[in-house]
DNA sequence: TTTATTGTATCGTAATGCGTTATAAATATA
DNA sequence: TATATTTATAACGCATTACGATACAATAAA
């Protein structure tokens, strides 16, 4: 119908009207009813009933038998518990920052690379039950690499190429006042980042958080994700927070990349 | 094409065939060449192409660019962790699990309901280097729920209705020598399971393990899910490992209860 | 090099999935 | 209870979409 210039003649539309569709039953936190469906992925109704009956069939929808409202089906869960246990980086490094979270009493995350995105893939909550202000992000997020601790520390340490191809791919938008929104600019961030071993993040994605990440190497000594310690940036200088964070997590993530198998002093 | 007398006119294959080909890469340890999903999913090769250059396109699925084999996509390993970030019974059970699990030095599970499916949602592996025989699940499989303890605790704290569309979808089959395979002596064990507060399985899934498990309940007092202990058989005669963690798994179970926000003593 | 294997593009066809419309059920309003 | 309104299901006719087959290109193996 509409002029999808995207595509040529291999793209098949209703997968993607389907894929669409679980995914956002999947990520929505309440039940979504057909004709709510409907509305967000504006597709005709009698659509939205063929793929989610074809879903339900498949076992990757389930219908509320009383609100007939849509959720996660069995298989879908199965699915996803699948793919997060296939995932060994997070447990891996899940001690590691289970512990150093433990002892600073502040939120600790770990993003890593998936294609050109980076996604949180874990975080360790502290529960100070009614903070003024508190750091709530969720596993699945995806990142912004050029405004986070996390998505810097990553970046410094891949080829050019690579890093390219992530920004194009993401953009460089300007997320707060602070954030590097210029490719120069950022160049040299990284520098920055590749000489001290670590990244900071002084209100660059979000007003008010602070963040402190550093790499974490696989065995083939690649970067594949990074380790962040976050806090609210009123809570302590910048200067404070630099210096009383930046060696724990660059051991704490040292210690991730050597569990993962890096071996610190193969070569060079 | 092949006659799927299994629907009307409201299934639409390609998304169907779509998912089952994202579902087939995203549980593979490995990565599939194009050829050998084509194969695995007896699709023509044109479908397949079709198929992943959609998934591909739309970033569940992604492809390895030196190798073109495909590989779980960002977007897809995205979706995953937000459907399990969106479970809180793991959130909540998890610690209590693993103290248990420290406590006694074995391998504690947690099955949950998901339509009529139970599902592994968590484990505690204790890794005991080389033991002679280990407990290997993986979260995400689906259990058999007439040949597990976890099964067996949540079937018998089911409303009848809800027991019998669990095992007419599952079947009773028959796994081991030990497996209770027919509906009226699995009544009787219900019955028993019921009265006791938890349920055993001996070697009746898979040969060699030995289990014993007790259910969880959410605030509105019904069984979600059910945790249980896993041992090798050969550890510990059935007596000795009934008495030693009957307590335990009951006392740790209720306790997760507790904490999804059941209230013991409300009724009754 | 040749040969096998695997991935990509093309093409004509009809079956598949499309949006619309009609019916039924459930929920809200009076 | 009756009426209006929203929501879900089913039917249908048409054009597009996805189909399988085949031919071509690229890569790997020998």
């Amino acid at each position: 119908m509409k002029p999808k210039e995207v595509n040529q003649r291999q793209f098949v539309q209703s997968l993607a009207r389907g894929c669409n569709v679980l995914a956002k039953v999947c990520k929505s936190e309440t039940q979504l009813s057909l004709s709510e469906l409907a509305k967000k992925s504006d597709l005709s109704i009698g659509a939205i009933q063929r793929l989610t009956y074809t879903l339900e069939n498949i076992g990757l929808l389930e219908r509320d038998p009383r609100t007939k409202r849509f959720r996660t089906g069995p298989r879908m869960i199965s699915l996803a518990l699948a793919i997060v246990h296939n995932m060994e980086l997070t447990k891996v490094a899940h001690p590691f920052m289970q512990a150093l979270s433990d002892e600073i009493g502040e939120v600790v995350g770990l993003g890593a690379m998936e294609g050109d995105s980076i996604i949180l893939v874990d975080i360790i909550n502290t529960q100070q039950p009614k903070q003024l202000l508190n750091i709530n992000r969720n596993t699945g997020a995806i990142i912004p690499p050029h405004a986070t601790s996390t998505g810097k520390a990553i970046l410094a340490f891949l080829p050019e190429s690579r890093v390219e191809a992530i920004l194009s791919s993401q953009g460089l938008a300007k997320l707060t006042d602070n954030t590097i929104a210029s490719a120069k600019a950022l160049k040299r961030e990284l520098d920055l980042v590749r000489e001290r071993g670590f990244a900071t993040a002084f209100d660059e994605n979000v007003y008010g958080m602070t963040t402190i990440g550093a790499p974490v190497r696989d065995s083939s000594g690649d970067v594949i994700a990074a380790m962040t310690i976050m806090i609210p940036s009123m809570k302590i200088s910048k200067k404070k927070f630099v210096s009383a964070f930046r060696k724990k997590v660059v051991k704490t993530a040292d210690k991730i990349s050597a569990a993962m198998g890096y071996l610190k002093d193969a070569d060079k």
